[in-house]
DNA sequence: ATGAAAGCGCTAACAA
DNA sequence: TTGTTAGCGCTTTCAT
């Protein structure tokens, strides 16, 4: 027999190996390790630990689980998790969820109601502890997860839909506050650049209008694409080619606006002297464009951290709005 | 009695409902989700099908996980899952582990070795059948893992480490390529942004400073900081101050490479006549920054894949490298 | 082709 | 304060 290293044990260590080997019985062992329900003496936890330390015990979430009705994870479905803004909130959500020792399930629909739905059942069967989800549709079907009394909240939204717990800023509101900023510097012909159709996407488009409205202003070209850096070039391409070109643009989505900036750029237009941008969402990379976008801030981390929350204390389902901030940067024409 | 909507049923129903439902037993149940391991007469599994329809089943992950002993799901551990490399990672790691009906656990280790510990023992109670890290560390410590039995694959490495299987690209070469890009354009003074030290960033280190002595250049500034915009932002301005300016850096990460642009635009200078950028990662981001990003892009998306392969094909622990490809865009001068 | 039953590892009610 | 024990819901061997 050689002192070698140990072997690769696969652990296979048990809570009842553990309990023999500290010579108490396996609820003790439990119990040292949730620090109760049960109280136990110093002494004999002081052998517990040590055994658990000796035998590199590591209980088994598994059966944890599965007597608990809970795998302590929650899931979060979002079209594209490589969109900065899902990004952002899902990194504050795996914080939120990490300080409650939930783990945190990760799942991309792109933009597909069928992946979308089929990441929901699974979510479902997995019993997790809660889902949060950015829906392509304006009337995701939930039903799978309510079945199985899984709290749900979604996310991204500015109106309520049916009982299900929901929260977003204002869109229409926010947009509006937007494309009036961009009125505000004298601008009359001002484009918007949204997703194709949809839900949410609808907002922003009235809330441009309303402003477009209440000034008098003529309803300006829009041009629809996806959700991309490069759907935001092409459609910036697209107004750029207009007869009667827009002289500022309203873009739904930061990541579009990058887009846009770079169809600007090659146009070689100046902005914002020639073409102003304000877009939405205010995630970090609109930060350091060039020029930086003015944008509309939307409070990720607070709306993540309650999300989370919200699927905990499982209140009555509700819809909350959160406020949108005007951050003033160089893409409006504020500072020359 | 009201014909009102279901009842909220918190799905309780298990095979064995099932089983009572379709008359037959719960191993019967369990044939026929499964597609085996027996097999079922056509009627009969007609018949369970039904009863699973009309009792809303789901099968309970969490059993299946422990009598399987597998979770069906993978986990990754990434610095920061904001960063656009590592996002586009894990979502190609999140679309190949679903092809093998796995579900991906997401983490974040915020450059913090104890951070990243927790989540790997956190992934080994959890059973995980694969995690991939991408460590803050030169030298993790993935012993709850291997303990546990777990395959692991590092990622974003261009060494092997102890016998745990790695990936990566050969950074050290590659910022040598990208470098003597740069000397190429016939730029002496060459600058270095990049981390704060740390394992990976030494090599890309190398590689710059392996070109610049091949041609017999002297080393150039050196500016470290965290990997994001900001910390990019800070170094350029901290590089654009020195008496002795370069006329072109090399940048190790993309991310740092935009908050670069941002200093190097707001101090006026033309990029690339008066100052010329290479940076590293090839992340979508690099292709809309202005001016766009002349980078070393990184195969993501096939890293991403043959990682979770080889997570399923446990073979031996090896390194494998990938070519990084140099995109020639304009930061970099070639086209004026 | 199907049924019966054991047991995965843990928690907690119930005893002692 | 600690031990005994009964499952949680599923899969699969062993019978039939």
């Amino acid at each position: 027999m050689s002192t070698s290293g140990t072997p690769p044990e696969t652990s296979r260590v048990t809570s009842q190996d553990v309990a023999r080997y500290a010579q108490v019985s396996a609820a003790v062992v439990s119990y040292v390790i949730n620090n109760g329900p049960r109280k136990v003496a110093p002494q004999t936890q002081a052998r517990v630990l040590e055994a658990i330390r000796v035998l590199g015990y590591r209980p088994n979430a598994a059966a944890r689980a599965l007597k608990l009705g809970s795998p302590e994870m929650i899931g979060i479905v979002v079209p594209d998790s490589t969109n900065p803004f899902f990004a952002e909130f899902s990194h504050a959500v795996e914080d939120a969820a990490g300080e409650r020792g939930h783990a945190l399930l990760l799942a991309n629909s792109g933009e597909t109601a069928a992946i979308e739905r089929k990441h929901l059942k699974a979510f479902a069967s997995r019993q997790v502890d809660g889902v949060l989800l950015a829906s392509v549709s304006p009337f995701p079907d939930v039903s799978p997860l309510i079945a199985a009394g899984i709290p749900v909240v979604l996310l991204d939204r500015s109106t309520p839909f049916d009982d299900v717990t929901s929260i977003g800023v204002d869109l229409r509101a926010g947009a509006r506050m937007a494309v009036e900023h961009l009125i505000g510097h004298g601008h009359t012909n001002i484009g918007l650049v949204i997703g194709a159709q949809q839900s949410a996407e609808q907002e922003r488009e009235q809330g441009w209008l309303d402003a477009l409205t209440e000034a008098g202003l003529p309803e300006g070209p829009i041009a629809r694409g996806p959700f991309s850096r490069a759907g935001g070039y092409a459609a910036g391409q697209r107004l750029l080619k207009l007869a009667h070109r827009p002289t500022a643009i309203f873009v739904s989505s930061d990541i579009q606006a990058i887009g846009v900036l770079r169809a600007l750029h090659e146009s070689g237009l100046d902005i914002p002297a020639e073409m102003a941008i304000v877009s939405f969402d205010g995630s970090p990379e609109s930060e350091y464009s060039w020029p930086s976008l003015t944008t509309l801030r939307q409070p990720v981390r607070s709306m993540a951290v309650d999300a989370v929350s919200s699927l905990f204390h499982k209140a009555d389902s509700s819809h909350t709005t959160y406020p949108t901030e005007l951050i003033i940067r160089r893409s409006c024409g504020c500072t020359p």
